[in-house]
DNA sequence: CCTATATTGTTAAAAAAATAACAACAGAGG
DNA sequence: CCTCTGTTGTTATTTTTTTAACAATATAGG
C-alpha cells in the first residue's frame, strides 16, 4: 500500500503506466546535462499534458518548485524510489530459447538495477551452459534456487503450453513478481503481480490501425 | 476509418486495446471445439465483465443472438477481420542482434498471417546469412526492396540510437506501420502508425507493484 | 525591498470508460 | 401455441481519467 502524508491513497493505473516512460526521458535528459524543466516542456518531450504531468507527479510527492520548475535528478531519484528501483530485484529466467537469449543478453534491465542471476531450461543441451557469464541450470533445481538465492522475479520465456506449470512453480517457490513473455493469462495467486509482455498482440494492435476496418 | 451502418465511428483505444486478447482465447476455444459462448463464459475467459464485452464487440456489429450468446467461429473470424488480418502483412526485420533473431524464429506472427520477408543489418558479419529462411541483407538495400516488395511494417530490433534513423528510413519507403522494439519515442509522420514494444516498461511496472512506495 | 514573471499544486469541469439496468427477443418445454 | 429461461443490444449511471483554471509562491530584476 501506498501512503503520502500518512493517510494510504491508491493510485490511478493510467498514472502508473506513465511512470516508466517520465522515468526514461528524465534519464536522457539528465544525460544532456539539463538541470531544470518545466512541466510544460516536460510534458512536450514525454507526449503528456502539462496538467497531467503535474497531476500525476504530485500523487507521489511536491517534487517541484514554482516559478522554477523540476529539478530534473531529483525528480530522476524520486521517480526511481518510486518505483522500488533503488531496492535491487533478484532475478530468473525459465526458458532459454531464442528470445530467453535475447534477454539474457539484454544490458537495459541490469543498468536500472534488475539483476538476472541464473536461468533455467529442461533441454539437457542447454543445462550446463553459460550464455554471456549467466549459467543454465537444470529446471528441476528451479524452487530450491529461489529460496536460496533471495530471488523475487521471476522471467518467463518458455512455450505457451508449459508456462502455466512453470508460474505455478515460480510462486510456490516464493516470487513477488512474474515478467510473463508466454502468451497466456496466468493464473497465480493474488500476493503475486504479473505483467504480461504479450508481443503479437502488439503486431496485432498495429495491424488494425493500419487496416482495421469493417 | 471505420463505418458501422454507413456512419463513421472513432473506436475507444481502450477497446482496441483488448481486441488481440479476445482474438486470442477465441481461437483457443475454437481449437477446443467450443460451438458457442455467452458474454459471461467468454468476459470471465478474457477478464473483463460481460456487459463491457458486449459494449465493446457492439462497436463493430452485432455478431451475438439473443437466448443464445456468440457463436466462437463466426466471432473469430469477424474479430480477424475486424483487425485487418484476412489481408496478410508483409514486413521487414531491421536489426538482427539477439532479440531480432529471436524475432525471426517466433512463429507466432506467421500462424496469424504476418508474413517476415527478408531482415537487414549493417553488419557484414551477418548480411547474407540466412536465418530460419529469412535473408539478411544490407540496410543500405533497405528503401529499394521495401518498395519493389510490397512491404507495410517495418520491425525496428536495432540499438536505441540508429532507431529513429531507421524509422525515417523505413517512412521514406513507404512502409504504413512500425514495430519498435528500441526504447525510443519515434517522430514519424502521422499517417505513419507505430506500436512501441518497450520492455523495460514493463519490467519497471512490475517492480513498482512489487515494491514501490512512498 | 518591491514588483513582475514563471510555474507549481490543487481544485473544478469535462471527457472517456466501465458498470449496471433492462427491454427485446430467440429457443426450449410443455 | 404459449410461457419461461437465457442472453443479447442498448441506454442510463457511475467511476475513472483527462483537461482546464487559478490561487499561491519562488525567483529575477530593478
Amino acid at each position: 500500500m501506498i501512503h503520502k502524508e500518512g493517510k494510504a491513497v491508491v493510485i490511478p493505473t493510467a498514472v502508473i503506466k506513465r511512470l516508466p516512460k517520465y522515468h526514461r526521458h528524465l534519464g536522457k535528459l539528465l544525460k544532456k546535462g539539463v538541470e531544470k524543466i518545466s512541466s510544460r516542456e516536460f510534458g512536450e518531450i514525454v507526449g503528456v499534458s502539462a496538467p497531467q504531468l503535474r497531476q500525476d507527479l504530485n500523487h507521489f510527492g511536491n517534487f517541484g518548485q514554482q516559478g522554477y520548475g523540476y529539478n530534473v535528478e531529483k525528480l530522476y531519484n524520486a521517480l526511481a524510489k518510486v518505483m522500488g528501483i533503488e531496492k535491487k530485484s533478484n532475478m530468473v529466467l525459465v526458458g532459454v530459447g531464442n528470445l530467453g537469449q535475447a534477454l539474457i543478453s539484454a544490458t537495459d534491465f541490469k543498468r536500472r538495477g534488475f539483476n538476472l542471476c541464473t536461468a533455467f531450461d529442461i533441454n539437457p543441451r542447454l543445462v550446463g551452459m553459460t550464455i554471456n557469464g549467466i549459467k543454465v541450470r537444470d529446471i528441476a533445481n528451479l524452487e530450491q534456487y529461489i529460496k536460496d538465492n533471495d530471488i523475487n522475479i521471476g522471467i518467463i520465456a518458455v512455450p505457451e503450453e508449459t508456462a502455466q506449470d512453470v508460474a505455478d512453480k515460480l510462486v510456490l517457490a516464493g516470487v513477488k513478481g512474474i515478467w510473463n513473455f508466454a502468451p497466456v493469462d496466468l493464473k497465480v495467486s493474488k500476493e503475486v503481480s504479473v505483467e504480461n509482455e504479450h508481443l503479437t498482440e502488439g503486431l496485432l494492435r498495429l495491424s488494425f490501425k493500419i487496416k482495421g476496418e469493417i
